[in-house]
DNA sequence: GTCTATAAAGTGATAGAC
DNA sequence: GTCTATCACTTTATAGAC
């Protein structure tokens, strides 16, 4: 093997190719609107090249969630187990919690050759419109991390019945993947009110929104903060 | 026209089956993965009847988009007429503005023969994935709600700087969408926690929420509600 | 590891008989 | 309004040469 790549090398360079191409197109167009043929034209490759690298249309996709959804669940993981080992026995704060489940996100981005802005668009359909048909691998990380955090909430928020709880975090999480998949619908829909927040902006406001709606009605009466709502049955 | 009906009459009732069978389908399989075919073989129609009823395979889509989509703006519009009605010069508290907001999918699931939770699916498949590709009269009409709830917000919030505010709806809409959309994975990820409450249920939960995240740091210092987040940097 | 050629099935759409 | 037959394409996948 000398100056020249080898046929391994070069298989390789092929095989990435296709995974940011895929990537790229899955996040512009959703997974089922891709073909193998879209795929490989773009990477410059040949028809045959996703067949032979991934087995089949289906093996890509899995390689694409497995890529980013493995190690995102893994840092997320990681992230708690150093809040909790700080916090020693006491709850780890709610704000810190959120912050250790979103921003995981944020350091996977680096990994990728995506823009930010179609990076987050893939992470919003993978958790989003493909929730259902992962491969099995990745639903199981997912369930052991939710599993997890689930408790953390549970901790931290020790005042709420556990089916409020999971009704909270089922919203919070609506949020994260909304915004992620769809900011560039609000910039239209609002007209540029939204602004072009750093990503770090963004995860602030979010974190803020989801934990005062998880907080909501414990500690003390938020709810007579403003004006009236006198007559209204909730 | 006799006792049999004519040609007309069941040719309007060929075009509802297609449409019941496609909102069927599309709701649990996403608009992507349906086929004309599989269109028409669950309507038990002919495979022609998509292209002469609807023109096209699109032209059925826009269909099902505008046969719910519309109402559920207008009752919005209608109900956020009244509220202002009823408030006069003050602003609709921001409880009422959610009800408004998110009731017309309620109304209009009575419309539907298909079961409340494929019609909440599919609803969420509407205002989610498909956002980008509706048919024009349709985003006007979303347009044109939109507006107007955001400045009945606004009026509601004048505390928030117009970027905050629309960036808490769009946490607020997505909570919403991924509620619909995917309340069976809340379900089976959460080991039937989440219990099986009626919408109302629901509902009420998710405008607590919603209107707790869309409150936060205004009026008083629910910050400090709760527990040690004492370094933490937000 | 890459390529061409080709298979086998599926796609949306339409002309024309009834 | 419905139906059959068929068109023109596209889809994923693979065998076999290089």
């Amino acid at each position: 093997m000398g100056v020249s790549s080898t046929k391994a090398e070069h298989g390789a360079v092929t095989r990435q190719r296709l995974l940011e191409a895929a990537e790229e197109l899955f996040s512009k167009e959703g997974f089922d609107r891709v073909s193998v043929r879209d795929i490989t034209d773009r990477a410059r490759a040949n028809v045959a090249a996703v067949n032979y690298h991934f087995g089949s249309r289906e093996g890509l996709v899995e390689q694409v969630m497995v890529r980013y959804i493995d190690p995102i669940n893994e840092e997320r993981l990681l992230r708690l187990d150093q809040l909790e080992k700080k916090s020693g026995k006491r709850a780890v704060p709610l704000e810190e919690l959120l912050d250790a489940f979103v921003r995981p996100f944020v350091s996977q981005v680096r990994k990728s050759e995506l823009s930010e802005r179609l990076f987050y668009k893939l992470m919003g359909r993978l958790c989003g419109d493909q929730a259902a048909k992962m491969p099995v691998g990745v639903e199981a990380g997912f369930m052991k991390m939710f599993t997890r955090f689930q408790r953390a909430f549970a901790k931290a928020l020790p005042e709420l019945s556990e089916d409020d709880l999971v009704w909270r975090v089922h919203f919070m999480v609506g949020a994260m993947i909304h915004t992620m998949a769809h900011a560039e619908t609000l910039h239209r829909f609002t007209h540029g009110a939204s602004g072009t927040p750093s990503m770090e902006e963004t995860l602030s406001r979010f974190i803020r929104f989801s934990v005062a709606g998880m907080r909501e009605g414990i500690g003390r009466n938020e709810k007579s903060a403003k004006g009236p709502q006198s007559e209204f049955e909730f």
